[in-house]
DNA sequence: TGTGAACTATTAAACACTTAAACAATGAAT
DNA sequence: ATTCATTGTTTAAGTGTTTAATAGTTCACA
């Protein structure tokens, strides 16, 4: 494997984070699997779109999806995401901080 | 502060890891603090391209610069950075054994 | 055969990336 | 003080990628 072979598939598998709605659907992911109108009730938007995502997300393997009867089922490949996920949101939180505190003293 | 808002600026912080040669960066900075052109010449490329990918990150809250003499040295924001990074890898090298077991069945 | 659940295809608009060139800011040499 | 080299940053243009919206399709099953 060519050296920078590791890091497009690592980046890749990160840009799967980079979007809105695929952070709310892994926020509501953490707690157990849902089936696709289930996420569709919360998120809100297009079915059309919300299916696009979670296609993305599971190709990258951070979702997996389950068939069952008439309905998608689908959840975290993996405790690591939710991990990442959460270690991420400190880091903006964090940086929120920063920032005010610098506005705070202007 | 709308429910979604914090889903956007999560969002944003996530995408900041979503390209190879940023994550090269993060991988680098692991380590130690780097000056430009330290990690310049390590990545390759060209240094308005790398620029423009600190400035990113920097924006983003996920490094930090400081300028010393006529150098300007980076480093990560806060370990959690890393941490999410190498739990994003390991989700990543999972996903590949997985492809990989079903191939072998073929 | 009709219905509910979800996926796929398409396209225009928005956004991100690369490249090259111009532009600071600092420190050293004359 | 002036000039030069070094160290990056900024800007602008062109290209490529991602996203949202719409419409159409498939599949299971009652």
């Amino acid at each position: 494997m060519n050296g920078k072979k590791i890091f497009e598939l690592h980046a890749d598998v990160c840009k799967a984070l980079g979007h809105p709605l695929r952070i709310e659907v892994i926020d509501l992911l953490q707690k157990k699997e849902l089936c696709f109108s289930d996420i569709l009730e919360v998120t809100g938007g297009l079915k059309s779109n919300l299916s696009q995502h979670l296609t993305v997300m599971t190709k990258k393997g951070i979702l997996k999806m389950r068939r069952e009867g008439q309905c998608n089922y689908y959840s975290l490949s993996s405790k690591k995401v939710a991990q990442a996920c959460r270690l991420m949101r400190e880091v903006l939180i964090e940086s929120l901080k920063k920032q005010n505190a610098i506005l705070e003293k202007m």
